[in-house]
DNA sequence: GCCGTTTTCGGCCCGACTGTTTTCAGTCG
């Protein structure tokens, strides 16, 4: 597949194999800054190749432009394959694992001949890190851990990866003269951030075509699956798994059997047995292949006529968790969970004045060209280094340029906001009369994780009681896939926010979809406000709220439950109250 | 590998934390 997103894999492996043969970190890096800024292309590539304008793009030299229109010639990268060819792959699986790095890697290669997790672990297990020099029993032991988060992971995958590959079989399928209809089912279906297994669904009058079609070459070939499939096939499933990436179940049934077969096969379980036992309560006998009432079959054409002969609403999949819907259904009080058109504008949105990519002028524009009628712009603040954080004198450079902005759209509002450290103290990372000059302020956490759960709580609740807080900033700390959440207990973290007035981040960004659903819904019944913000570091990344809006549907969240629902002249008022209450 | 420029090569986010070591290297955010 030629498309960018291929080229900029391309260039995070080659960033990543340059790591771990311990290169000069920076050329590595180089890489990964080409990976990410191809990802947040406006430009259409082709365009630029044909002008011959790739040179004008910052972190494109002549090394990286040559190799651009290699792979656009040849389809590949012969750097790439030449490195590929001569790093044990196995070692790419170690940079994954927490407080390992190139170095150490290095290390263990050579004084043990670790070169993939496997023997990894066997070394832990036998206690043979220990005789290398520079491990001790902590590094021995954290290495486990992490071995231990890895494995756990190992075959699950974001929502949103997931969901691309689903819809293409789903597109597939759907176009072959054998089947009727075909849907996603399972835990994609309903949303879940973390996924094991794609799981479709679909009708047919001819079951073994589809079958024969789905196992195939052809659908192989079309897909692009590059040969590196296994597949299994019993009478009534089959299974196809993907470079150990993905899992893929396939269910094909008779279109009169389609409504129950995708019900069922949607889930939750849960939710599943509390439907079954409804039904026998009704006197029906509700079953993955069809509803009877005795004897009789009672025929459906589609899932809400099934929940309607069981006296309840249509519930939508992503509430589909035994979460009290059913009751919810069953009063007619489901809530009207939020669309992405409901959405009017985006907060915490960095700029390159801290670690983003884009300038302020490139993500005021992109979010008015997607149709938003407000930024919240939030860089780091002073103590992240890592990150470029704000000086104060950096931060008034950054207001002008806003007014400036602000006076060239006056259609649009660009709100002056920051993203500030919360101290390991529990303070905000700037005084007081700086803080009174924001717009609005989203406290995150982003040092000393490995606090314990009682101080971390304190320290947010701390945070929370000074009066310049506007939101909380991804609550839990987690990366989904690399690192689990820092230990907080949220409950009284949401207490405290309903008590002050406090809005809840859920950051979009996929690999964080922080606030977890459960916590949405607790939120929700406090009456506490959700900001669903992109988190953004690039224009390309504002698209990150969009689309992580059935995600959020998931936490039974409406339109005014959530805060960026808003109207730039509500926003405006809220932070203005806000402000006489300092 | 890219960038900037004091046009030729040094700097590239920088400091805290951790665990191991005995004065510091590696990892991480």
């Amino acid at each position: 597949m030629r498309n960018k997103h291929a080229l900029a894999d391309l260039f995070n492996q080659i960033g990543t194999l340059l790591e771990v043969r311990g290169e000069n970190p920076f050329k590595a890096k180089a890489y990964y800054k080409a990976a990410q800024t191809i990802e947040s292309l406006e430009t259409d590539l082709d365009e630029l190749i044909r002008n011959e304008r790739l040179k004008e793009i910052p972190g494109f030299g002549p090394a990286i432009t040559q190799k651009i229109l290699e792979w656009k010639s040849t389809g590949t990268i012969a750097y790439y394959e030449e490195l590929m060819k001569t790093t044990p792959l196995g070692l790419l699986d170690l940079l994954r694992v927490p407080g390992l790095g190139p170095k150490k890697i290095a290390v263990l290669a050579s004084a043990l001949q670790i070169t993939d997790l496997e023997m990894l672990e066997e070394a832990c297990h036998n206690n043979r890190l220990l005789t290398v020099p520079g491990f001790g029993p902590k590094t021995q032991a954290k290495i486990a851990a992490g071995l231990e988060f890895i494995r756990a992971h190992q075959s699950s995958f974001l929502w949103g990866q997931g969901m691309e590959w689903a819809l293409k079989f789903q597109r597939a399928l759907a176009a072959h003269p054998a089947v009727s209809q075909v849907e996603i089912a399972g835990s994609l279906r309903r949303c879940l951030p973390l996924n094991r297994r794609i799981d479709l669904v679909a009708a047919s009058p001819r079951p073994p075509e589809v079958t024969a079609f789905f196992t195939g070459s052809e659908l192989e070939n079309q897909l692009e699956l590059s040969g590196k499939v296994v597949i299994q096939q019993t009478a009534e499933e089959s299974t196809i798994t993907f470079q150990r990436e993905f899992n893929v179940h396939l269910i094909v049934v008779p279109p009169e059997v389609f409504p129950f077969a995708l019900w069922f096969h949607t889930g939750n379980e849960e939710h599943k047995q509390a439907m079954i036992q409804r039904a026998a309560q009704l006197g029906y006998q509700l079953r993955p292949d069809g509803l009877q009432k005795g004897t009789t079959p009672v025929g459906c054409h589609n899932e809400a006529e099934l929940y309607q002969c069981l006296g309840l609403a249509y519930i939508p999949a992503e509430l589909r968790e035994n979460r009290g819907e059913l009751e919810a259904a069953a009063a007619n009080r489901l809530p009207k969970l939020v669309e992405p058109e409901d959405i009017q504008g985006l907060f915490h949105v960095h700029t390159n004045n801290s670690d983003g990519l884009s300038t302020l002028r490139e993500m005021v524009e992109g979010a008015i060209s997607r149709g938003y009628h407000y930024l919240g712009i939030a860089d780091h603040s002073q103590s992240a280094y890592y990150a470029h954080g704000l000086t104060k004198e950096a931060l008034r450079r950054q207001w002008a340029a806003i007014d400036e902005l602000n006076q060239e759209y006056p259609h649009f509002r660009i709100f002056k906001g920051i993203e500030a450290d919360i101290l390991p103290s529990g303070e905000l990372d700037y005084d007081p009369e700086t803080l009174s000059q924001f717009d609005f302020v989203v406290g995150s956490v982003h040092s000393h994780f490995q606090m314990d759960e009682v101080e971390m709580t304190e320290r947010i609740l701390k945070a929370m009681d000074n009066p310049y807080l506007t939101m909380l900033g991804h609550p839990s700390g987690r990366i989904l896939l690399s690192r689990p959440a820092y230990r907080v207990n949220l409950e009284p973290v949401i207490e405290k926010a309903a008590e002050k007035g406090i809005i809840i981040e859920f950051n979009a960004n996929p690999y964080r979809m922080d606030l977890d659903w459960p916590w949405c819904l607790q939120a929700k019944k406090r009456g506490v406000p959700i900001a669903v913000n992109p988190d953004a570091h690039s224009v390309g990344e504002l698209d990150f709220t969009r689309l992580s809006i059935p995600v959020v549907r998931k936490g039974w969240l409406e339109k005014s439950d959530v805060f960026n629902t808003k109207t730039a002249v509500e926003i405006a008022a809220f932070f203005s109250r806000k402000k006489n209450n300092y």
